[in-house]
DNA sequence: AATGCGGGGAT
DNA sequence: ATCCCAGCATT
C-alpha cells in the first residue's frame, strides 16, 4: 500500500503535471525563490511575479544587491510582503555566510529568515535531492483523504498523522518530484471543493470517498473568528398578583423582530439604545399609562446562537405562562413557541389593534 | 495554541 | 460573504 500509493501518484503526476517555469531547473536559487512566491499564493498568481523576479535577479548575489525598496517594489500587489524583505536580508546572509552559494543542510536551511519546515523541505528534496516531507495545505488534504486521518491537521495528533504518513509514502528515490506530484495531486484532483473523484486514481480505495467523508476532510480545530452582533428586542413585564409576565416581540425571518416599535429591527453590530427606538402608539400609550414596565435589550450573541437559545439564556427560564391570566387579562394568546419545556407567549400585531388589555 | 500578515479566485 | 491558497514568525 505504501509503496502503491507513491507509484500511482507518481504515474499521474508525469502524465497530468502542469508546465511551470520552476519545474524546468533544480537551481536551488530559482526553488527558494518559486517556493517563497508560492507560500499561501496560487500559482496562477505567483506565475508573473516569478518570471520578474528571476528576470531581475537571477541568482543570491544579484538579489544582495538589489536595494530593498526595489524588491519590495517588486513585490507589489503579492501580499505577505515580510516574504520580500526576508529575502533580501536571507540572499545577504547567503553572500556573506556562504560565500554566495546556497545552503544544502536541512537545518541549515531552516534556520533562514523565512524559510520554515514546508519551505525547507521541499528546498533539500528538489534541489538537492534529500528525502524531507514536504508538507502544505495541499499535502494535508490529500493524505487525511486517501488514508482517513480525521484528527484536526492543525492539532498536535493530527499533525503527528499527516507527518508519518507523509514519512511512510515518500519516494526515496526522487523525493522531490514526490513532494510535487503529492501538491500537485491536491491542486488539480483533490481540490478543497468539489474534488474530481469520479476520474481520481484512488477512487477504490480512498478512506474519506468510501465512506463519504470528502467534504468534511481534512478536518481543522481552529473555529472561525466569532462575530459579536446584538439581536435587539423588546420586551415587556407587568404585574398581575404574585405572577409577572414577559412579552417577547416576535421574530421574522432574516433576525427582524417586528411588531411593537415603529420599524423593524435587525441584528446590528453595535447595541441599540432604547432612545433610539420608537414605539408604535399604543405602546406609547401604555407605557404612559404604567401598564408597563418596557424595556429594550440587545443581547450580545454569536452568530450562530438561535433566537430561542437567546431568550432562554436572557431570562434563565424563570417564568411560566399563565394561560388563565392571560385570558383573564383579555389577551389573546395567539402563538406559543417551546423553549425548553416552558411556553413562552408572543404578542402579534392583533394585540395592538385592542386598545383595551 | 493563537494571531497577524494580503491579495485574489472559487463557490 | 466565506474559504482557501506550494506558510512563517511571534506571542
Amino acid at each position: 500500500m505504501a509503496l502503491d500509493f507513491a507509484k500511482h501518484l507518481m504515474q499521474w503526476y508525469n502524465t497530468n503535471k502542469r508546465h511551470l517555469p520552476w519545474r524546468l531547473t533544480n537551481d536551488p536559487y530559482a526553488v527558494w525563490v518559486s517556493e517563497i512566491i508560492l507560500q499561501q499564493t496560487r500559482v496562477d498568481q505567483g506565475m508573473v511575479y516569478y518570471q520578474r523576479f528571476m528576470k531581475a535577479w537571477p541568482n543570491v548575489s544579484a538579489l544582495a544587491k538589489a536595494s530593498e525598496d526595489d524588491v519590495l517594489k517588486l513585490w507589489q500587489g503579492l501580499g505577505y510582503y515580510s516574504r520580500a524583505r526576508n529575502m533580501h536580508a536571507t540572499a545577504k546572509l547567503i553572500v556573506q555566510n556562504f560565500n554566495g552559494s546556497f545552503p544544502s543542510d536541512y537545518n541549515t536551511i531552516k534556520s533562514l529568515k523565512g524559510i520554515g519546515s514546508y519551505t525547507a523541505a521541499a528546498i533539500a528534496s528538489i534541489a538537492f535531492g534529500q528525502t524531507f516531507p514536504a508538507v502544505d495545505g495541499n499535502v494535508q488534504r490529500v493524505l487525511s483523504r486517501v488514508f482517513g486521518v480525521l484528527e484536526a491537521v492543525d492539532g498536535k495528533t493530527g499533525k503527528k498523522q499527516i507527518d508519518d504518513l507523509s514519512w511512510q509514502h515518500i519516494d526515496n528515490e526522487d523525493p522531490g518530484n514526490y513532494n510535487q506530484a503529492v501538491m500537485e495531486f491536491g491542486a488539480l484532483q483533490c481540490l478543497p471543493a468539489n474534488p474530481q473523484c469520479g476520474q481520481c486514481i484512488f477512487r477504490e480505495s480512498c478512506y474519506a470517498l468510501l465512506n463519504g467523508l470528502t467534504a468534511s476532510l481534512p478536518r481543522k480545530q481552529k473555529k472561525p473568528t466569532q462575530k459579536i452582533r446584538y439581536f435587539n428586542y423588546i420586551w415587556m413585564r407587568w404585574q398581575s398578583g404574585n405572577q409577572s409576565w414577559v412579552a417577547l416581540d416576535k421574530r421574522l425571518h432574516n433576525d427582524i423582530w417586528k411588531g411593537l416599535y415603529e420599524f423593524p429591527m435587525i441584528e446590528t453590530e453595535k447595541p441599540v439604545h432604547f432612545d433610539e427606538i420608537t414605539l408604535l402608539p399604543a405602546f406609547q400609550q401604555l407605557v404612559q399609562n404604567n401598564r408597563f414596565n418596557i424595556r429594550a435589550q440587545s443581547a450580545p450573541v454569536t452568530h450562530q446562537l438561535t433566537h430561542q437559545k437567546i431568550i432562554a439564556k436572557f431570562f434563565h427560564l424563570n417564568f411560566e405562562t399563565p394561560l388563565d391570566l392571560m385570558k383573564e387579562n383579555k389577551l389573546s394568546l395567539i402563538n406559543q413557541s417551546e423553549i425548553g419545556n416552558y411556553p413562552i407567549p408572543r404578542l402579534i400585531d392583533r394585540y395592538l389593534q385592542q386598545n383595551e388589555f
